[in-house]
DNA sequence: TGCGCCATACGTATTTACACCTATTTTATT
DNA sequence: AATAAAATAGGTGTAAATACGTATGGCGCA
């Protein structure tokens, strides 16, 4: 494997794990990182092919590396490593340049798999990430309608009345009976945000 | 050093990296383990001197394995690495044979340290652990004022602006500027609810 | 066929959140 | 004692979130 790669991880011996365990396998690490911010210098300046980060990271996360790529364009491949199960990324994956997504608890088994895959232009998200948290789900969101949900999940995501209808080719009023409608459906409280609250709470849970 | 380990963790990469960087330091690893149940057969089997446990481990977590351990009279000592700052892990270790205590993310910093130290028959606790996160606040809200922290717990919490000013004995309006000028000193975005959807994120940090 | 659910859309009104501005009083710090 | 910083309060304006209505077309199911 000739193809670059930089890792990033604020945990050292986690990252001191992650570069042996590449090296044993003939990665060519040509770059690693403590921290985001330090992550995003690297991909900048030495354009890996690869760079496989993990989420949590303080000052940038691995998903807000993802974006400032994206936007500015640069083709580094990106592997996410997570420590819990954050579903929610593999849906915002579909929008930015993640191309792998993995626990750290079953990094070994599948990394290599998956950064072969991902060097070779494809893509690969640990199944073990989406089997999860149905029974949670249905509980929660079994009442609400694919629109509803929909709609839920952009709330989730941060955007305002105003985006989803954009986003969804709808009027803006439309959403707002919407939001109204889960409002009812999850019984909150009539109170401002209450439902911009429990989306935030719960992201984990309607992805 | 002839005293010998057994370390034990459920993340394959931490595992790896934290036997590298012992056997690198000149450690004597006498045995791995990837659960709680495998460390607690191996402490059993092997009678090491010293044993480093993850926090989190299915099966048995490390505080399980040290009240085995002390029950069962075995003189290993125990360190225990954690992801998360877990101080009541501090106040349970006195009660039992725990001898140190310390962060994944400052580990190789402090590890050596706290090993020596276990070895030979003190104890060490990260610091980091105790006076918590005082850096992490202080990078983050350093610059907030009594009042604005104040307010931004209380945000955190769910009040409105009207709710704070009623809980604090001040006028909306003062509130409503405390809120402008916490976005700004936190830098965030002009956006709605962006400082009631960073309140919600960073709970742990401002409490 | 008709009933009910859903998604769509619009109107009106209220409450919040925030920006940007000024100004006074209190409290610290030097 | 003087200067700086913080807390307090207010004005004006915009955007957003929600409540509480009504209404229509589509679609499935009894």
């Amino acid at each position: 494997m000739d193809q670059t790669i930089i890792i990033a991880d604020d945990h050292p011996l986690l990252l001191k794990g992650l570069k042996e365990f590449l090296n044993e396998n003939g990665m060519n690490i040509i770059g690693e990182a403590p921290n985001g911010v330090q992550a995003m210098h690297l991909i900048e300046t030495l354009k890996p092919d690869l760079a496989i980060l993990d989420l949590e990271m303080p000052g940038m996360t691995g998903l807000e590396i993802a974006k400032h790529c994206q936007s500015k364009k640069l083709d580094t491949s990106i592997i996410l490593l997570t420590l819990h199960k954050e579903v929610y990324i593999f849906h915002e994956a579909k929008n930015l340049n993640i191309s792998g997504y993995l626990l750290k608890e079953f990094a070994t088994e599948e990394l290599l798999n998956c950064i072969q895959k991902v060097l070779s232009g494809q893509s690969y998200f640990s199944k073990k990430l989406l089997m999860n948290d149905a029974e949670d789900r249905n509980s929660l969101t079994g009442n609400l309608t694919p629109s509803e949900i929909k709609i839920l999940r952009l709330i989730a995501l941060g955007s305002s009345t105003k985006e989803i209808a954009e986003k969804l080719f709808i009027a803006e009023r439309t959403v707002d009976k919407h939001r109204s409608n889960i409002i009812n459906k999850l019984q909150l409280d009539k109170k401002h945000n209450a439902l911009l609250i429990w989306a935030q709470k719960n992201k984990k849970i309607i992805f």
